[in-house]
DNA sequence: TATTGGGCAA
DNA sequence: ATTTTTGCCCAATA
């Protein structure tokens, strides 16, 4: 790896280790001594740790780890800090302590030409979009940074230790990335900034786990940093000495890369070209330089490479372990040297073409001719798959395919034989109901995170195929939807199935508690992230309308929801009458329009209500696996049902066709991943070409209530992303919806009173028999009702016997609806089934 | 073959 | 300022 060598070269001044030296004496309060005094051994070459201290470290999770390890290379921590000189003058005092005054660091004469500021303390860099250097600095950024906030003009992005990581790993040096900032910016480069970016390149990138004759090897050119390792105290020990090799260590050269092709490219002119045509038609400068390096492989091919090898049950405690230390291993696949493993026939079929931002992406995956184990985020309908399966086509070794869902593992497989020549006998699946391997010495298995890590009693088949699935190397490991895997169940997989590189693909990479960062280690660095907003401005994917629907809560429901228990809460302010007048006004005005709605509603309750009381279809967990496809099939094709009621099971395990506006009655949490997921939905709208189109999304939220924060938090992922939420307090002509519900006092109040019952009574026989399909439905009284105990007088206190009358009326009522949509359903069945029936003939 | 319970995530 | 229930998946059961 020349230009890593290079980087050690030029990384390593002297202020750095005085930089190191007043950090010894003052380790912070959070930092547990024995990574604080590893790390300090960079400079000094010992590795005096407290045993005891590191055999407990040992034992705690790899998450620990990994957030300690954070603390330790913040850039906020004092031994970066120490290092600005902070001036005072008569400005400062304005400033709170004058922490954030940072006027001292002096503009460049021709700052206005420059587009970025940095600040020293967090690593924040902000760009000014509308500077002539934008767009470049943007493709800079994106390499070094992690983009924080994306709106119209001014883009947040912060450099953080992952990120630097992420620039090494497509081959960047600290040296190039000085030189490209101090260009952009507007101000010199600080002194933190400055040792902070040396520190890191320094570290990493260096040592590599790869992946030889089935047995692990941690490997580097820097022959030094091997024996430090072997020295240490936890990784010495698990060395495998192979016969011969002695004490020494394996020496093998650095292969001669070619250039490699991506296929699908326009030209299919290989990597050098792909990211000289990703720079854009700008002039960069910059860039070319930039990318220059990640080629520059070639100049010298007989590098030398140590290694050792280490047991494949080590190899998570030695990942782990380097970590600690500073040196996070990267893995990295030198797949065309690779004659161990079969080849697979696999290539994209001849007229696909990948679009610009998915050949980009996977240019940093195969930066310098090899892959390279990371995680690429592009939004929901951008082509995920499509970036995965040319990824597969690139490396054309055996493939397993991790899905969260059987739903999604089925359409993987067809993804891979819409989009490649495979042999479709060389492409399984691995799920519950189908155990078939394929039928050469390679292919593609396609299976879920649940199959491979369910460490219960497992039947016989499955027991073989796990076998098989670990006994072998497979050259990629595609994880899709990664933002599940730091779950503690799903991380296993990482370890049991022995692959040379993974590539993790995500539209999120957000969960709500802070394992997220635990991917960077358990996969790789984040390659590549899209920007949304540009992606829609070039019609890759929609462009949407966003909108915060306030709906007030009459009186009487807000008196209820204020006695009310959590779970209630919930329902009332999802049943609110004025929301659901504004769901049925924004309904019609959307099926007028010809738009396809879907309408999610996390709560049972009020989902079934809706579309039962609006006459539509929905679908829940308990629908049945036939049912669900009649309706989707329906929403779809049928010109009379445009809009589908959802429960949260839309979120991951359906594959929905493609709408055009999406409403939210109720939610979960502050879930932000929920809601960019949900946006997703409709980003893949078709309709996109057309002039002017947008897609629409509404949160309808009921005001005053706890709706309002939480609505708040899940908004801000997106607000991000550039979106423009617009708060719609009040909506045009909605008395002049038709048959508009709950239109009068009497009305409201009995919904009031219906909500209470049916919730009470334990959803024992409430709305699920009215169920659409008449089906039985799982679980039906199950675990729901325990908490709610209310007793009869606080009802008949707020009800009166008069208007239990009307809840008798309503019960009716509803078994019409029943009937009528049995009876518009049995049409709609036959029409599906004729559909099918050509569909079948016709092929 | 359909249903049920346990485990897990969000 | 925080949560609960829901849903998925598998394997066992009748």
């Amino acid at each position: 790896m020349p230009p890593k060598r290079k980087a050690a070269a030029q990384a390593a001044p002297a202020p750095s280790k005085a930089g190191r030296t007043s950090a010894l004496s003052t380790p912070g309060p959070a930092t547990p001594r024995s990574l604080d005094s590893s790390m300090m051994s960079e400079a000094d070459d010992d590795f005096d740790e407290d045993v005891s201290e590191a055999q407990k470290q040992r034992e705690d999770g790899l998450g620990v780890e990994a957030e300690q390890f954070v603390q330790v290379f913040d850039l906020s921590s004092k031994r970066f800090q120490g290092k600005n000189e902070k001036r005072t003058d008569s400005v400062t005092s304005f400033f709170k302590n004058g922490e954030r005054d940072f006027h001292y660091l002096p503009l460049k004469p021709d700052h206005q030409r420059r587009p970025l500021y940095i600040e020293p303390t967090q690593g924040l860099i902000f760009l000014e979009r509308w500077s002539p250097r934008g767009k470049q600095a943007t493709d800079f950024l994106v390499t070094i940074a992690e983009p924080v906030s994306r709106p119209k003009y001014i883009h947040e992005y912060k450099m953080t230790a992952h990120s630097l990581y992420a620039a090494v790993s497509v081959g960047l040096t600290a040296k190039d990335i000085l030189t490209s900032l101090d260009g952009l910016l507007k101000t010199e480069v600080p002194q933190s900034i400055r040792s902070f970016i040396e520190e890191y390149t320094m570290r990493f990138g260096k040592v590599k786990l790869v992946l030889k004759g089935n047995k692990f090897y941690i490997e580097s050119v820097d022959e030094k940093m091997l024996a430090r390792l072997l020295n240490d105290e936890i990784i010495g020990p698990l060395r495998v000495h192979t016969s011969g090799d002695g004490e020494g260590l394996t020496v093998t050269t650095a292969p001669k890369m070619g250039g490699l092709v991506i296929p699908g490219t326009q030209n299919a002119a290989g990597v050098h070209q792909a990211n000289l045509k990703a720079g854009g038609a700008e002039p960069a400068a910059n860039e070319g330089e930039l990318y220059a390096t990640l080629n520059e492989e070639d100049d010298d091919d007989k590098e030398a490479v140590h290694a050792f090898e280490i047991p494949d049950h080590a190899v998570e405690t030695v990942q782990k372990r380097c970590l600690e230390l500073g040196m996070p291993i990267l893995e990295e696949y030198d797949f065309r040297n690779d004659d161990q493993n079969a080849n697979l026939e696999i290539d994209l079929r001849p007229n696909t073409q990948i679009r610009p931002y998915q050949e980009q992406s996977l240019s940093k995956m195969f930066g310098n001719g090899r892959a390279k184990s990371g995680i690429i985020v592009l939004p929901c309908g951008a082509g995920k798959t499509l970036v995965g399966i040319t990824a597969a086509c690139t490396i054309k070794k055996g493939v397993i395919v991790l899905c969260t869902s059987s739903m999604s593992v089925v359409q993987w497989r067809q993804e891979f034989l819409k989009w490649s020549n495979i042999n479709p006998d060389d492409i399984a699946i691995f799920t519950a109901e189908s155990k078939n391997k394929f039928s050469g010495n390679t292919g593609i298995i396609v299976t879920t995170y649940s199959m491979v890590t369910n460490s219960r009693e497992r039947s016989h088949d499955s027991k073989k195929m796990m076998d098989f699935l670990r006994g072998r190397e497979w050259g990629l490991m595609l994880l899709d939807e990664v933002h599940v895997v730091p779950a503690e169940v799903f991380r296993r997989v990482i370890s049991s199935i022995k692959s040379h590189s993974k590539l993790g693909l995500t539209a999120t990479l957000l969960r709500e508690d802070d394992k997220i960062s635990h991917l960077n280690f358990l996969i790789g660095p984040k390659l590549f992230e899209a920007n949304w907003m540009e992606l829609s401005q070039q019609g890759h994917i929609a462009k949407v309308q966003c909108a915060e629907v306030w709906c007030p809560m009459p009186t009487e429901f807000y008196d209820e929801y204020l006695r009310a228990n959590s779970h209630m809460k919930r329902t009332l302010y999802a049943m609110n009458p004025s929301k659901f007048q504004a769901c049925q006004y924004l309904i019609n005005y959307h099926e007028a329009r010809g738009d396809k709605i879907i309408v999610f509603s996390d709560e049972l309750y009020s989902l079934k209500q809706y579309a039962l009381k609006l006459n539509k279809v929905y679908i829940y967990g308990g629908t049945g696996q036939a049912e669900r496809m009649q309706v989707l099939q329906n929403f779809q094709h049928n010109p009379n049902v445009n809009t589908l009621f959802l429960s949260k099971i839309g979120d991951t395990s359906l594959d929905l066709p493609e709408a055009t506006v999406l409403i939210q009655i109720s939610s979960h949490f502050g879930s932000r991943r929920q809601e960019a997921q949900r946006l997703g939905r409709i980003l893949r709208a078709k309709r996109r070409n057309d002039e002017g189109f947008n897609a629409f999304f509404y949160s309808l939220v009921s005001k005053d209530t706890q709706e309002m924060y939480y609505s708040a938090k899940r908004q801000t992922f997106l607000v991000d992303q550039g979106y423009a939420f617009k708060v719609i307090t009040q909506l045009a002509n909605l008395d002049k919806t038709p048959d508009l519900a709950f239109a009068t006092a009497k009305e409201r109040r009995e919904l009031l009173q219906r909500t209470l019952v049916d919730n009470e009574k334990g959803g024992e026989e409430d709305v699920e028999n009215d169920d659409l399909f008449g089906k039985p439905v799982r679980r039906a009284g199950g675990r729901r009702g325990g908490g709610v105990r209310r007793t009869a007088g606080t009802l008949g206190e707020l009800s009166g016997g008069q208007d239990m009358a009307y809840i008798e009326q309503n019960k009716g009522a509803n078994k019409t609806l029943k009937k009528q949509a049995k009876a518009q359903q049995n049409t709609f069945f036959k029409k599906i089934a004729r559909e099918k029936e050509r569909v079948r003939t016709g092929k």
